[in-house]
DNA sequence: ATTTGACGACCTCCGCCGGAC
DNA sequence: TGTCCGGCGGAGGTCGTCAAA
């Protein structure tokens, strides 16, 4: 089944169904409906080898997950893998360890496959010119930034919340409510990433607040955003301080672990320690309470993430930097005091 | 850079530089030589989609996934990713739909992609050879079989726990412990799929055990494994019957809604009433109560998947029909009477 | 008998030219 | 003169075939 086939079936050469199936202009509406049926009814599919050869590239973009049991890259991944088929790319992915270098495999990926452009999900905050040089093609860092970084702003794209501020607004919330005494377990308060940059948020909300910063109140777990991780620091930190009445955790993942935890323990939620979190995914709005977190946009995230990569490929736009907005999602684990 | 270049550079043909990249005996050892220095000197790179032009086949393999809010899924698949890049294989996705046609896209896909190879997760039980003739490369059902169909058991190969022992097993836990009155909310009793399936082993385990089967305390959602279809499933039961002492449901999402169903309703679990499922994912552990469910072992089901689909590519072996074992995971929500 | 060259086919897109109305 | 369509050749790598050295 080729365009020969489907030209000789409906009569025509095949530049007219060449013509046709790129949508160009100069041929006549009943020769295009005539040809646009006979490729349904003979199933017709091009040939994108013949077409990558021509057009001389692939269709191939790169998506790099780092952080395989994270649910809320789950939840972007389907939105992402949609936008790709959509736009007529091909997607191909590459799961990688929370510890691994992403540079690394994207790079990698990327000479493998020959990609158009590659995706991120997931990464460090800190990388140099130099750092990046390996990855020769357009790239979107998605769900975080280079703020740590020294990367040029117009040499890369992103789409992500502010994670210092929100951050900031979910402990502001809590204060709000009347807490002081706020724990945060976080993965590592000083790894160039996103737990640094919603520990700082959290740090400042505090400080805008006239609270003083409690060590023993902060945990790092350090590792990744890990349930069991969460659960044990979340322990370990009953076990320096039983003062405090809300906790403060990345995700909605950890959020869970962190109301199981505390229910292991003996404590209530909300009624002797609140609970906030940042993520916003299905299963978090299941549990009892109702988890109370930022809300991250999941789908425009991801739809966006692939829309600046496609007009970077195709020249119809420069890098951008997308900063989305969380909302705040009522649940049941904070209380007012 | 093209093979012509090659072949101008040291003064052969473009015949002869393919010969010699491809490895074939009939060239002389100093001609061989020459080309090769001058591959090495040009950094001259075959393009891939020429060569994939002619051998009219990739090295990739598809993977459908039908259900995108599956976590179950989403656990197999960093397995899968991870086995199919380590074979050396690619991995193109396509996320469909619950309610589409999982054949059609395969097919597609495979014409689009140039398919080695299919890897379905998720679809249903009841092909007939003739459905699944537009698919012309090795395929692997994951998760689930054609028990209802008329495949030939030598043309495809299949992954899965036994649907029905497995439920009728979880459902004898239940009973084995005291219940008699057993409510399940599945998706559907006749769609000739997984539903179907767990549903008549719920049926078959109430049957073995003098347990009447009453309409009442079987809900039919009618979509697929949601978590909000699910809650309110539970919610119509509850209106029709107060007086059930446990619900089965099919996988561990919708387990975690039928929890929330419940507790939001007045009852509590375990101690009004217990809840089994079926999945084991990590997040249902992290629950309150944890949920008793029948662990599929989501990793090993992902890596014999891919296995058992390179041992066809490559001619190792034929089809297969790997049958895995679930195990029950105590949790909290099921109590004994 | 062994090695090498030349060529067409595979498939699509695109630019260009020419013919038809 | 403009619109529509056909046809040709080139781009790219492999592989079989045939001819030539």
């Amino acid at each position: 089944m080729t365009i020969k086939d489907v030209a000789k079936h409906c009569g025509v050469s095949v530049s007219t169904v060449s013509r046709v199936l790129n949508g160009r202009p100069d041929v006549r509406q009943d020769v295009r409906d005539r040809v646009l049926r006979a490729v349904e009814e003979l199933g017709y599919m091009p040939n994108s080898s013949a077409r990558d050869l021509v057009s001389r590239q692939s269709d191939a973009i790169g998506v790099v997950v780092r952080g395989t049991g994270n649910l809320f890259f789950s939840a972007i991944l389907k939105t992402v893998a949609a936008e790709i088929d959509r736009r007529g790319y091909t997607m191909v992915m590459r799961f990688i360890d929370p510890l691994d270098d992403e540079i690394r495999a994207g790079a990698m990926l990327e000479r493998e496959k020959k990609l158009r452009g590659l995706l991120f999900l997931g990464g460090r905050f800190d990388y140099s010119p130099a750092q990046l040089s390996p990855v020769r093609v357009p790239y979107v860092l998605v769900s975080y930034t280079n703020v740590f970084g020294t990367l040029d702003e117009q040499s890369y794209s992103s789409v992500s919340i502010d994670d210092y501020r929100t951050a900031y607004r979910a402990v502001e919330t809590l204060i709000r409510r009347g807490h002081r005494r706020i724990a945060a377990v976080v993965s590592s308060s000083c790894d160039r990433s996103v737990s640094e940059l919603r520990t700082r948020g959290y740090c400042q909300a505090l400080a805008d607040n006239g609270i003083a910063f409690d060590p023993a109140l902060l945990e790092e777990t350090g590792g990744d955003f890990s349930m069991p991780g969460t659960y044990e620091g979340v322990r370990r930190v009953l076990s320096r301080a039983q003062d405090f009445t809300a906790v403060f955790t990345l995700s909605d993942t950890t959020g869970i672990a962190a109301l199981k935890a505390l229910e292991d323990a003996g404590k209530r939620v909300p009624q002797d320690v609140s609970v906030i979190a940042i993520d916003g995914i299905e299963v978090s709005a299941y549990v009892s309470p109702v988890l109370t977190t930022m809300v991250q946009p999941a789908e425009e995230m991801g739809r966006e993430s692939v829309r600046i990569l496609a007009d970077m490929l195709e020249k119809r736009a420069g890098a951008q930097h997308l900063r989305l907005e969380a909302g705040l999602r009522e649940g049941g684990s904070v209380k007012s005091l």
